[in-house]
DNA sequence: CGCATGTTGAAACA
DNA sequence: TGTTTCAACATGCG
């Protein structure tokens, strides 16, 4: 910032990473900088209810308000594009006379597109270009080489790899207290949109109810809450968790939409658990633990970026090839939550309404869409979760998809979620099925996760008759599922012989083997 | 090879 | 509330 050399101006570019602590390329940006540009673009074509929902989109919106007032009480401010960057932001640079510019580094296949024509386009105006790694605790690629070249396929082997590379990078340095200013830029243009201002008018968010506010000052508070019960963050074990809770939702931090939209670091999440666990002689460990949940994180980060076409069954070498039935009727049944099975139903319902509900509740409707029940495709509903969640994550979500569909990573596709028998075990009185489907209001617990079992007359006491008030079940799950367990065993078969690559070990291993007897 | 293990199954039994 | 059985896959270790 001295007077007397060249002024430079730098150019910040948020996407992801929407905060300013623990924020690299923010730091890389007014070093050396008398003006800086702190920029976000919106593209209102690829903001559309049918792709993305409602809750997200105001999410986002409120992320960025915040990101606007903590860079206004640094004396700076967020410069809100519309259009593609590749439009608007090279066309900005080159007005402002650029000659730096730095963004977070993004691995998802349509960022690194985007990323690399900007990168171009950059260098062909002469401004450089500084990308650091801070959307994950480590460097995907890093890991990655570390094992040899190619992503870990298991948490096991995962976790070596990062014990290997040692702790994950301090998170970086607040920014100082007053930024470079902005140079020329109307003070009321470029202001962070509304709703409608991007195409989401009131008959989209109707459903909307996101349990959520958005942005980096909300999730500091919210990490410094869940941190405070040191009891809690010591003793959390994952799997134990229970999928019927609701709002508040003690079962769970909800810092995951904080971390997809990069509002928290997980390098600071990281640092404020290790302060925890070094207080705490007993706290439950990886996989399970909360640090277990980050590095899970990890785990399918290095598998997005090391396996080829991680967001498709075919090309994509770690998938098994299963023979997935097309039926728009169940897909569309599934999403609308009208399957017949409440358990299911209110799930998807709390997808649709808060864009968040329990991983144990992604399981199960997950299960129930792909090998439990309706035996469809793992990617139709990868994308629906893509559309409704808030913390939706390209790389975590078509992993657990994956997972869950038990083509890829898990294998035992024997085990099968039961639509009535699973939610029972938390809820035997069914208060969570219904807080999401009233219609269930008066149905006896006995019933409320198989309403069509109850006789008439209490279906009619209830309110509640199943064919006219709520669906019946669109699959009887008792035979379907055990229909499927033999074609998933069928499929796995067939991916045996097609795809030898554990065929080629047994060939060395049978060499010089005696006969069988 | 044999065997244990894998973040989160269900049902039947004690 | 905890253990066994069901029917049974992939991986990694000894």
């Amino acid at each position: 910032m001295s007077s007397s050399a060249a002024p430079s101006a730098a150019c910040v570019w948020f996407r992801k990473g929407l905060r300013l602590h623990d924020n690299p390329a923010l730091l890389e940006a007014i070093n050396g900088s008398d003006t800086l540009y702190p920029v976000f673009c919106v593209d209102p074509t690829f903001y559309s209810p049918d792709v993305i929902g409602g809750n997200r989109i105001a999410f986002l919106l409120e992320s960025l308000r915040d990101l606007d007032a903590s860079l206004k009480s640094r004396n700076s401010r967020l410069i809100v594009l519309r259009g593609s960057p590749n439009d608007v932001l090279v066309s900005k640079m080159e007005e402002w006379n650029v000659s730096k510019l730095c963004f977070e580094s993004d691995t998802e296949p349509y960022a690194e597109a985007r990323d690399g024509r900007i990168k171009e386009a950059a260098e062909a105006l002469g401004v450089r270009v500084f990308s650091p790694v801070s959307h994950t605790l480590y460097d995907p690629n890093v890991l990655i080489a570390k094992n040899g070249g190619k992503a870990p396929l298991t948490m096991q082997s995962f976790q070596k790899v990062v014990d290997k590379a040692g702790p994950p990078p301090a998170p970086a340095a607040d920014p100082p207290s007053s930024l470079p200013p902005c140079g020329a830029v109307p003070s009321g243009e470029y202001l962070v949109p509304s709703l409608s201002d991007v195409g989401y008018g009131e008959e989209h968010m109707k459903e909307s109810n996101k349990p959520v506010e958005g942005g980096e000052t909300a999730a500091l508070a919210r990490l410094a809450k869940y941190m405070a019960d040191e009891a809690w963050v010591a003793s959390f074990d994952k799997p134990k968790g229970n999928p019927t809770t609701f709002t508040p939702y003690p079962a769970t931090t909800l810092l995951s939409p904080y971390l997809k939209f990069g509002c928290l670091s997980p390098r600071l999440f990281y640092a404020k658990l290790r302060e925890v666990y070094n207080r705490r002689a007993n706290h439950t460990k990886p996989p399970v633990s909360l640090y277990g949940q980050l590095l899970w994180r990890e785990f399918f980060y290095c598998a997005s970026v090391g396996i080829p076409n991680f967001g498709k069954m075919e090309g994509n070498p770690n998938c098994k090839q299963i023979d997935w039935d097309t039926n728009d009727e169940f897909l569309q049944a599934w999403e609308a939550g009208r399957t017949g099975y409440p358990w299911i139903d209110a799930v998807m319902t709390q997808l649709r309404q808060e864009g968040w509900m329990h991983h144990l509740a992604r399981h199960a409707v997950a299960c129930f869409l792909t090998r439990g029940d309706l035996y469809l495709s793992w990617e139709s509903g990868a994308k629906v979760f893509d559309k409704y969640l808030l913390d939706a994550d390209w790389a975590i979500n078509n992993a657990n998809w994956q997972w869950l569909s038990a083509s890829a990573f898990f294998s035992q596709y024997f085990r099968v979620y039961g639509p009535v028998s699973f939610p029972k075990k938390y809820d035997k009185d069914g208060a969570y099925v219904k807080k999401y489907l009233p219609v269930l209001a008066n149905m006896p617990a006995k019933y409320v996760y198989e309403p069509w079992t109850a006789p008439a007359d209490v279906q009619k006491k209830a309110g509640c008759v199943v064919g006219v008030d709520y669906p019946a079940p669109i699959v009887d799950h008792a035979t379907i599922h055990k229909t499927n367990i033999q074609r998933m065993k069928a499929a796995y078969d067939r991916n045996k012989t097609m795809n030898p690559s554990s065929g080629a070990a047994s060939g060395v291993k049978r060499k010089g083997v005696e006969p069988a007897r």
